[in-house]
DNA sequence: CTAATCACGACTAAATCTATAGATATTACT
DNA sequence: AGTAATATCTATAGATTTAGTCGTGATTAG
């Protein structure tokens, strides 16, 4: 039940993208000198976001990544379900792709997915309830206390 | 953030030693004849459970494992707990045993710690609102449709 | 045309999860 | 005492997932 390095690095440089003053548009290798991340991983990273409409790209020189939403309004749900998919317990549990467990002889008759649904919808609206804006809010304060050098790890 | 085989394997188990008819004790060997687990497996998973005190098991012949508590009381966070360790969604977030993250300047400084706990509290929160005894109606529930025979995966 | 950038697929390495093996200790029963 | 069935424990093999790398192509400002 651990985040992956993906959704760190994803909350890393949506925080990046998402901050107050920050310009609109960043390069990946700019994102990456400043938190400290593998460029060439990042790149999967910001390719997810994208895909998962988050983000928006400009290719070519003086291209790169701009945010696309209001950071109020985008949530650690939708972030973390980019970048690793459902936040299901179970593969029968996922919102958008439900699919049956190994198994399991069908989906109606997993006779743990009624209990597991009610705990996938918890954990899900315990990540929605986060917002970007929030993480930048923390990211702040901790930068203000000199703590943002090496930071944090997921 | 998805369930392990083990949280799998002691559910299965648990419901075994735990349904309205069971008998007292039941051998390793039988319970993974019954939900078709691994037996050497499934020894380390009630081990896990014995050591967390939710199974106790008495030793030699005609011996085997035996629900300690109440089904009602025993909640899936313990089970969980117990063979997967900390739902936490960052080590810095556990309950029991909070580790600083790798990159981590210190437990304090950890700019994701704050929105994290509140996180990993509603995790938590989630799947303690789930009692073995639920889990162990449901099962019989689904047993009664006639579909428990290759059952579910997690 | 060139340099900087994103896009994409394939690959490698490391870590974790799942499962198995084998040896030992304990107990009931004869 | 001897035997068979059981739990306990450590180690390790195999499979899967995660993390990170590489190379090549496409796009665009200057």
């Amino acid at each position: 039940m651990k985040l992956s390095k993906k959704s760190e690095y994803a909350l890393k440089a949506l925080s990046c993208l998402g901050a107050p003053g920050a310009p609109g548009v960043l390069a990946i290798q700019e994102i990456a000198r400043r938190e400290h991340i593998p460029k060439k991983f990042l790149e999967q990273v910001l390719l997810a976001l994208k895909r998962a409409g988050i983000v928006q790209s400009t290719r070519g020189k003086a291209g790169g990544y701009t945010l696309c939403g209001d950071p109020e309004t985008i949530t650690l749900r939708e972030v973390v379900w980019a970048v690793d998919g459902p936040l299901a317990p179970l593969p029968c549990v996922s919102d958008t792709n439900p699919t049956k467990c190994t198994d399991c002889v069908s989906l109606e008759h997993c006779w743990l997915r009624g209990v597991m649904l009610e705990v996938g919808e918890s954990i899900a609206a315990a990540f929605a309830q986060v917002s970007l804006a929030e993480v930048c809010r923390r990211a702040e304060e901790s930068r203000r206390r000199g703590s943002h050098v090496a930071m944090y790890d997921i």
